[in-house]
DNA sequence: CCCTTAAAGGACATGAGGGTCAATAAAATA
DNA sequence: TATTTTATTGACCCTCATGTCCTTTAAGGG
């Protein structure tokens, strides 16, 4: 049961990793190299955060990318879209391809709640969310979360 | 954002039209053609849960499968578990590999406790249920769910 | 202008989920 | 016993997520 992709959850570390640094600009090799993230597959995905329009670029001698606003301004829901393209429709609780709106399996209002409380949280959750989550965890800390037991 | 897989989906349509049939035996090839699942496939999926004992088989003329139990007595999380076999560990919800029990990620105690409310509905919901919400389809009723609106 | 640098992008590798097809094994019946 | 029937099993195929490698494109600095 999973709900972001490994690969969002990549963009989020990398994103992370840029909004925490001293320096505004981040090369995706630094990030990689600091996330542990595969560069290579790390650029794939920063390219699409790009486009989308979540972090700047700058190519050559000097380049590096950016975010293109402040932490606090960038959702893990926005995140998610602009790694997720193409995303295949979400499949009912039960996996049944027979079940619709019309008619509905007996899991069908229980998950359609669940689903939507989990889109409330990913659209609430910004990036300094994830930052001070970052930072507690280099200083070996073990604070609470900013949403709580929920 | 998915919970069980297309193919236990099948899995559960399959033994819902076997607890519903008025023969407390079928054959694959009947299953198949009244669910609309590919023949072939269906019966590897048949074949996990005759090994994980949810229902027996006969081979030859006059062969075919049918329920080990009362289908009241038969879990959609056992049907899962027969199915979903070396299945991952669930990932974070945000697809953060470095979110653990010891080191939590803003999303963690909340994800904990909503991934602990489906596997109740899925330990709670039986096959029984799912053949209510069959019959009323082909009646072309729209009937409550047994587990309302959750 | 040339060289270096770093993002952008294309080609390809790998593994899992979903699916097909043909061969094999057991059960009934003629 | 031979034949039919149906579950069982093995070999193979397609697609997608993940990931690597190598080339191309833009941007600075000498």
């Amino acid at each position: 049961m999973n709900v972001l992709s490994q690969t969002t959850g990549y963009a989020i570390e990398a994103l992370a990793c840029l909004a925490a640094s001293s320096s505004k600009s981040m090369m995706v090799r630094e990030i990689a190299a600091e996330t542990g993230i595969a560069q290579a597959y790390l650029a794939k995905v920063v390219q699409r955060l790009v486009v989308a329009g979540v972090v700047d670029s700058k190519r050559g001698y000097r380049g590096g990318i950016y975010l293109s606003r402040s932490p606090s301004d960038i959702t893990i829901k926005e995140i998610d879209d602009a790694v997720e393209i193409n995303r295949p429709p979400d499949r009912c609780l039960l996996g049944m391809t027979s079940c619709s709106e019309e008619r509905a399996c007996p899991a069908h209002d229980y998950w359609k709640e669940t689903r939507e409380s989990v889109r409330h949280r990913l659209t609430t959750l910004t990036l300094d969310d994830i930052v001070a989550f970052e930072i507690g965890r280099k200083a070996g800390d073990s604070g609470s979360s900013p949403l709580g037991a929920g």
